[in-house]
Parts: C-alpha cells; structure tokens; sequence
DNA sequence: ATTTAGTTTCTGAAATTACTGAAAGTTATT
DNA sequence: AATAACTTTCAGTAATTTCAGAAACTAAAT
C-alpha cells in the first residue's frame, strides 16, 4: 500500500507502484492474476502495469517447465532497480532540458534582457551538464569502489585535498 | 513553456513550472500581476503557484521603497534553487519511505515469507539510508571541493585506490 | 470610516490520468 | 482445426488534478 501512495512519486502510478512493490518483497514470481488478486485490481490493469514495468527493465519474465502462465519477477537485486529507476529519470527528467537549452544557447541575444536569459540558462545547462556527467561515471566504478566511497562521507573532502597536496599541479 | 512540460516531472505543476522559468530567467523581480500576464493564467492561479514556490523556498518576495506591490524574484543562484529541490524532494520521496521501512523492520518475522519480506525491506532501507547519509555528507563539502569532486569524474575510482594504498589498513 | 490597491481562498468546471471489464489476440494442446 | 489457457488491447467510466474567476480578506491612504 505504501508503495501505491508513493508510485507517482517515483515516477510511476500507483498501481504500478504497488506492483512492483509486491514482486519485491514476494519470494516466489508471481503470476499476473496472482498479483491481481493479490491487490484487488483488474486483470487489464495488471497487464498494462506489467508492460509500464517492463520498459523500466524492473522486472522479468519467468517460466517454469510445464506450466505455461508467465511468472514476474523483480530484475536483478535492489541496488540494480533503483539504478535503472534513476537512470530513467534521468532520461525523462533532465535530457529534454538540456537539450532545449543547448539549442537555445546558439541563437544570438538581442538585447540585454535576453542576453540575462541566456547567462540564466547557461548556468543551468552547466549544472545539469555536470551532474549528469558525474552520476554516469559514479556507475562506472565497481560496486567495492563505490561502497568505499560511500562510506567515505564528507571524509572524501580530506582526500581530496590530499590528492591536491601529492599531485600539486594546477 | 518548456519549464510547464516539465514541471510535473521535477515535482510541481505546468503552471508552477512556468512561474519559477520565467522569474529565473528574468533580470528583474517581478509583480504578481506581471506573472499572470506574462504566462496569461488567472491571478488566482499566480497566487498560489507563489506560496508552493515559497514552501519550495526557490522565490523570495521583495520590496521596492515607495510601491506597495509585492516583487518576487530567485531565492538564491541555480545551484542553491538545484539543491532545495533535491533536498524538497528527498523529503517527499524517500524520507516517508524510510519511516515505514524502519516500523516495518521493527515487527517480528513469523514465517518464512514474512522473513523474506523483512530481508528485502532491509535491503531497500539500506539503499536509500545510504544515498541519503551520503548525499547530505556531500552538502556538507565547500563548493570548491564539491566542483572539484565532479569534475574528477571516474578519476574518482583511482583516488580511492590511492587512499587505500596509503592508509593500509581495514 | 471609506476608498483603493493589493493578496488569498475557495468553488465548481475542464482537462488529464487511471481503471475496469469485455472483446480480441496468441499460443500450446488435443 | 478446434479447444483451452492465457495475455493484450481498448472503449468507456471513474477518480484525480489543475485552473479560472468570483468573493473574501488585508492594509495603506485619504
């Protein structure tokens, strides 16, 4: 249920939420009518969930031998769902505007008013530029790394001056 | 009319979306009447898209000596307006999350699934605590280190080594 | 105290989004 | 090729969200 309030939040709806929710903490894969039933929805309903679900690559298919319904079951482990959940933000959230604002960034300003506009939108550009940039290479490093990391904290502020203090070149 | 596409996806409305566009890339601060001309949306409308933006804490009102009207304007650069809304959202969707989880981790396991449900909601709760100790440890860095810090990019998987192999231990 | 310039709140209409249930589609089995 | 066991699609309906505009409110100026 908790899932269902927060799905929009997410990104999804909330039956959709409360679906994936369900496969998650459910041991065994789930058939659609299961989660049906389980949720008290449309069968429809599910369907559509399932699809939604799907093009976030949040869950999979499963057979089992002999039995021809389609099991779901969540897409890899917690840390790899919630990557795809943010890298899909990412994609509906910050590439559209950056985008535009790339394009809008070549047009020559006018006056001095669009001249701010564009100082505006050039700052932003460069701040989603740059976070972007940063998360895509946060996935790049191995689970351990990024573990160390993570436990690093605010430490990371001393190491990083340290590296300053060893290569002190620019 | 970009920022109204988006807006629902970075967590307003259309409406809110445009106002918080148009005043950033605005020089000068601006009337409430002057919004809702601007964006031709009722006065109404224009009001209370104001008070979300300042629970957001992105507008800040100000007043011009001798006029009684109310201007509003930016609360602070792009990168202070990026960080409200990350810490806003934070708050919205994972904190409650978090709350539950915890409750939920509190109850006694009685079978073997509600075993498997606790094993799964710790997992979740341990991704999200992670992201958000370490994203508010981030907050705590100057903006230099943290400019620094991004702009190292995948870099950042040598510096730990580095460390490790500086500090043996653990 | 009244007027005037301004802001906020609230209601119901409009637009959008989500859901159901029935019908159509698919694929294995006989 | 017919049936049975499932899944998907879709039209209509229900629920939610957003918005305009009117009414209520506030406070300065006269």
């Amino acid at each position: 249920m908790h899932c269902g309030e927060m799905g929009s939040r997410w990104g999804f709806n909330r039956t959709i939420g409360q679906m994936c929710g369900l496969l998650i903490i459910t041991k065994n894969p789930m058939t659609a009518n299961e989660i049906a039933d389980a949720l008290s929805i449309s069968r429809g309903n599910v369907s559509m969930g399932i699809k939604e679900l799907q093009s976030w690559q949040l869950i999979k298919v499963q057979h089992i031998p002999g039995d021809r319904k389609e099991y779901y079951a969540p897409a890899g482990d917690i840390w790899d769902m919630a990557n795809r959940v943010f890298e899909e933000r990412k994609k509906r959230e910050i590439e559209p505007t950056l985008t535009l604002l790339r394009d809008n960034l070549l047009d020559e300003a006018s006056n001095d008013d669009e001249l701010y506009a564009q100082k505006q939108m050039g700052e932003i550009h460069n701040l989603l530029e740059t976070v972007t940039k940063w998360s895509s290479e946060l996935q790049r490093l191995t689970p351990e790394q990024l573990n160390k990391l993570m436990k690093l904290g605010s430490g990371i502020g001393k190491v990083i001056d340290l590296k300053d203090k060893i290569f002190k070149k620019e």
